[in-house]
DNA sequence: TTAGGTCTTCAACCTGACTTGAGGTCAACT
DNA sequence: AGTTGACCTCAAGTCAGGTTGAAGACCTAA
């Protein structure tokens, strides 16, 4: 059994981080012992999982679906495959966006305007090569 | 000459975030005419030119920096690649980071866990295939 | 007894880039 | 005279994912 300080410490967290996560519907503490939260091995457990989630892109909502928004017994497997599939979509897009940036950052980078004037000039006409 | 509405119109921004760029020191109108913010054609250039900016991911805090923040007559192509030296590693970063996300999802979206109990315990015991 | 350490709650703050709303001004048109 | 419509200012709200601080409770060792 664990106090909240020592969980975070086993999982990286904060225990602000562990409250909030509590407050939206994450996790629970196994019980409490005058007043403060008791934590027992499977919370670590959780709380990593909920780590590595975030760390591959859901959100707290998207968490909190994905621990409780499936009918019971559904398999990790079902679940993880179900939630990734959006999540796919959003990278190919976030990534093709970072293309995109970087293209645009490699081409001002050899821009030869004069000044900052005469190149926002060119780009209103649409001719800034 | 042109109102805050109809420079709005031309650059496909807010009148309110045009204000608030002018609050962030981007730009300032050319004048008051009865209280009105009265704009010329190079204040549409200069907007054109932060909305691009930022598309390639700069913040305006950036920005601020690449209009007011060099020598006076400092070329636009030596602005822009001193800007863009520092994005560019970011821009690397995060597409890294992007990858580890869509391997984290691809190896997660397989996973034969009989439930996410089991998954997490595996996650902890670092044995998660 | 007192200090230290860990915990508690609740409210407020933080980032960035805006948006929204209240309440008012002003000129033009009907 | 009245009514749009565009504009003004200033304060506060939005999003996520927390952090920070104040004020207090509790236990243990010196």
């Amino acid at each position: 059994m664990f106090g909240i300080g020592e969980v975070a410490r086993r999982t990286g967290l904060r225990p602000s981080a562990v409250r909030y996560y509590e407050e939206c519907g994450l996790i629970e503490p196994e019980g409490r012992r005058g007043g403060k939260r008791v934590y027992d091995q499977k919370a670590v457990e959780r709380l990593t999982l909920i780590a590595y989630a975030k760390s591959i892109g859901f959100s707290l909502d998207e968490i909190r679906d994905l621990l409780t928004g499936f009918p019971e017994g559904t398999s990790a497997g079902a679940r993880w495959s179900t939630m990734a599939a959006g999540k796919i979509a959003a990278l190919e897009a976030m990534a093709m966006r970072i293309d995109a940036m970087r293209q645009g950052l490699a081409k001002i980078s050899h821009c030869d305007c004069r000044d900052l004037d005469q190149c926002a000039a060119a780009m209103t006409a649409k001719k800034c090569s």
